[in-house]
DNA sequence: CGGACAACCTGGCGGC
DNA sequence: TGCCGCCAGGTTGTCC
């Protein structure tokens, strides 16, 4: 579920309760969610380091150890937290890997659907090196997305959903960005007209923006196991919207498959041309 | 390069 | 209530 901005806000949350702190143990009833290196490795590896930094590339969490960079991607299920160790375990039955650290505390991974992975790496390059930029920084200009447009002819859903196009958007704020830009889903890149393109770019960092704004859809995975709810759904104008009333117009949003996922628009605002 | 699809997994929900 | 099929916010690899 995680998209950037759940994962910022995931991070914003954990950060002040990680940094300083040092790693003692490390647990897991799923070695499927350790990508890599072998459990073993990463056990031996991982313990002993201090936590430097904690921040986001992408929909990768980074925690960054002395010596090595811990990563969390969260998939669609994951949920990551900082417990004392006496919090019952059973309050969340979908728990895979723990960290143990020095303050008597746990960095929890929870999974339902066992998507998500962990890393351990000395080189960041090797997990994170082919994504492409990050569409809030401020080196990710309108030249940079016309470039990287260029010579391209893709559905556009589907170019906003390739992570080695722009990093971090995923179905929900792709369907929002395209929304607020009136851009049809399945139109092809290069038709888009360079006002459109002008709109789509200030329309994916905007609905990026509002999802870290109010801390992002359904959940603010980091706090605990019980989780309070972001508030970040109730702003959506076309994700799980379909049937209901455009919030512009009022036609009835439409849901349609595009790339294989789920997709809301407004037949009307989004004209297929 | 682009598009379709399977795979990785489990839980929730609507329908009957 | 019980069972069944379908859906799900992600990514990767394969095949055409």
């Amino acid at each position: 579920m995680p998209e950037l901005p759940e994962v910022e806000t995931v991070v914003r949350g954990i950060r002040p309760d990680l940094v300083g702190k040092t790693i003692t143990s490390m647990w897991t009833d799923w070695p499927n969610s350790i990508s890599t290196p072998t459990l073993e490795a990463f056990e031996a590896q991982v313990v002993g380091q201090q936590i430097q930094a904690v921040w986001r590339r992408a929909k990768y969490i980074v925690i960054e150890l002395a010596d090595a960079y811990l990563l969390v991607h969260l998939k669609m299920t994951g949920r990551l937290y900082v417990t004392p160790v006496t919090t019952q375990h059973d309050a969340d039955r979908w728990v895979h890997v723990k960290f143990g650290l020095d303050t008597g505390e746990e960095l929890r991974f929870s999974d339902s659907r066992k998507f998500g992975r962990v890393y351990l790496t000395p080189d960041l390059d090797a997990i994170t090196g082919s994504l492409g930029p990050e569409p809030l920084e401020d080196d990710f200009t309108l030249d940079v997305m016309k470039a990287r447009l260029a010579g391209r002819s893709k559905v556009i859903k589907a170019l906003l959903l390739d992570q080695t196009f722009v990093a971090g958007i995923g179905n929900i704020y792709a369907d929002e960005a395209l929304f607020r830009a009136k851009i049809h889903p399945l139109r092809k890149s290069d038709s888009l007209r360079d006002e459109e393109i002008s709109r789509l770019y200030e329309t994916i960092r905007a609905a990026l923006s509002d999802g870290i704004e109010h801390e992002g859809a359904s959940i603010n995975w980091y706090r605990k196991a019980d989780g309070n709810k972001g508030n970040s759904q109730d702003h959506f104008y076309a994700y799980g919207r379909e049937g209901q009333p455009c919030k512009v117009c009022g036609t009835a949003m439409s849901k349609i498959r595009v790339a294989q996922r789920g997709t809301h628009y407004c037949p009307t605002c989004q004209p297929r041309e």
